[in-house]
DNA sequence: GGTGAGACTTGCATCACGCAAGTGGAATCG
DNA sequence: CGATTCCACTTGCGTGATGCAAGTCTCACC
């Protein structure tokens, strides 16, 4: 969890920025999510994370709620697992922008092998709008003073 | 940019986290992507984050090719704009789990005013799986010696 | 010319991360 | 039973990142 948060955003990216937003944070949260890990030592050995750190990162994700101690380690919490389609969204964008040598990770469906992606999805018409043809507005939690700027 | 990068991490989320992952840098993005905005002070005041930090994400992404510096501001380039799924993934999670007052914004498609959201989609069934339903696989851009767990 | 705004830069203090060594407990082996 | 190994952290310290405040330079406007 951020020491200094993010305190004039209304804005739940930014929420969700001021747990996982930290060094390492979504990395665990990737070997967690799918790699199915939960040791201490497993995270540490696999990230080339420094102890101290691990053990603060985790101990944040227990008191956020993104996963629970358990005797054999650190356990998701559906919460927590949700923060797949964050991993997914990044890995996208690395595997289009970022991955010289072509994606290094695939995602598939359990069930049937097919490969899956994320896609956005309208309510109204159906399509799946081109990120340039997405806005973002002022929603039922929305705070005047405090919006990320003119969402209109 | 990140100052020491993700190096053992054959995985394009690290990839793209050694380049968005600093403190405030998604959050720049963000003010890019949803409130089109351009200018330095623009994002100084509305972030409430320091200059030198500001000037530096900055000068990063235009490195990086997420930018580029005009007369007028800083311009998102496709690859920048494109985080914008990234965005909206940290949204609706935050939304979800993290945003007790409902959803501050609201993501909608402008051509029709209807609400867009993020889904998976599998390429094989069709099916929109549940995070807890997709696996991680090496990809064609693997290196067997740095996997991020067991991708099996 | 004076003023104000914008785009940064600079200097310094505080916080975050990395490294290395350490501790304590549990399990395993001879 | 003692020695060893492994695991889950903790501790101390150095380096790097961030935040704050003041500053400089340039440009536009009156």
């Amino acid at each position: 969890m951020l020491g200094r948060l993010y305190e004039r955003e209304n804005c739940s990216a930014a929420r969700a920025l001021e747990l996982v937003g930290e060094r390492w944070s979504l990395l665990i949260i990737r070997n967690a999510v799918f790699a199915g890990m939960t040791r201490f030592s497993d995270f540490e050995r696999r990230l080339g994370i420094a102890p101290n750190v691990l053990a603060k990162r985790l101990e944040g994700f227990v008191a956020a709620g993104l996963m629970e101690e358990r005797p054999d380690g650190y356990a998701l919490t559906r919460k927590g697992r949700e923060l797949g389609t964050v991993i997914v969204a990044l890995t996208e964008w690395g595997d289009r922008w970022a991955a010289p040598d072509g994606p290094p990770i695939l995602f598939t469906h359990d069930d049937c092998g097919g490969t899956v992606h994320l896609t956005t999805t309208c309510d109204g018409c159906g399509d799946a709008p081109d990120i340039a043809e997405i806005v973002a507005n002022p929603g039922p939690g929305a705070d005047p003073d405090r919006l990320p700027g003119r969402a209109s």
